[in-house]
DNA sequence: GCCAACGTTGGC
DNA sequence: GCCAACGTTGGC
């Protein structure tokens, strides 16, 4: 199993968004860079563990843990003309963009602020693309050994 | 609202 | 293939 973090604006889409969902399950849609899409079609499993990141908020920080409930499957946002995040040159026969469901597992006791975590970010948390400057990666890989030190702050 | 950092696009 | 222009992300 392994572990990933994933970037949401909590006023689009936040944890207690995600909370009150049916089965609080939900697909993360409108991923529309490569790299992020890589990840998740190419190496995200079910039952793997997720940190949910809120971005472009008055304090951004990681709120709570969910998990994979569904592996890759093709975004249809991408094909409707009237989504926000169309993309016509996403071909329903040959897909450019996937997506994941997660599942609601817990909030975390407490937020744990972006800049708390960047007190590690030449420490414990090296290496953690979150706490480098300048990232703008949606989803990103957490070593088991972040996991347990950044849950270890909660 | 500002702006640094980054990814993508498209002309050449 | 290069790189300038542009659009987006996201912290502050």
């Amino acid at each position: 199993m392994a572990y990933w973090l994933m970037k949401s604006e909590p006023d689009v889409f936040g944890i207690d968004h995600l909370a009150a969902r049916p089965n609080q399950t939900e697909p993360w849609d409108g991923v529309r860079n490569y790299q992020a899409r890589n990840m998740m079609r190419d190496e995200m499993r079910v039952g793997d563990q997720v940190m949910f990141y809120h971005s472009n908020t008055e304090e951004p920080g990681i709120v709570g843990i969910m998990e994979v409930a569904r592996a890759a499957y093709p975004d249809p946002t991408a094909f409707d003309p009237e989504a926000k995040y169309y993309d016509p040159k996403s071909d329903p026969d040959d897909p450019r963009w996937f997506m994941v469901d997660v599942r609601y597992v817990r909030h975390l006791r407490r937020n744990i602020p972006l800049t708390e975590l960047k007190q590690y970010a030449d420490g414990p948390l090296a290496g953690l693309p979150l706490v480098r400057k300048g990232n703008r990666l949606s989803v990103l890989p957490v070593t088991p050994e972040q996991w347990d030190f950044i849950l270890g702050l909660e």
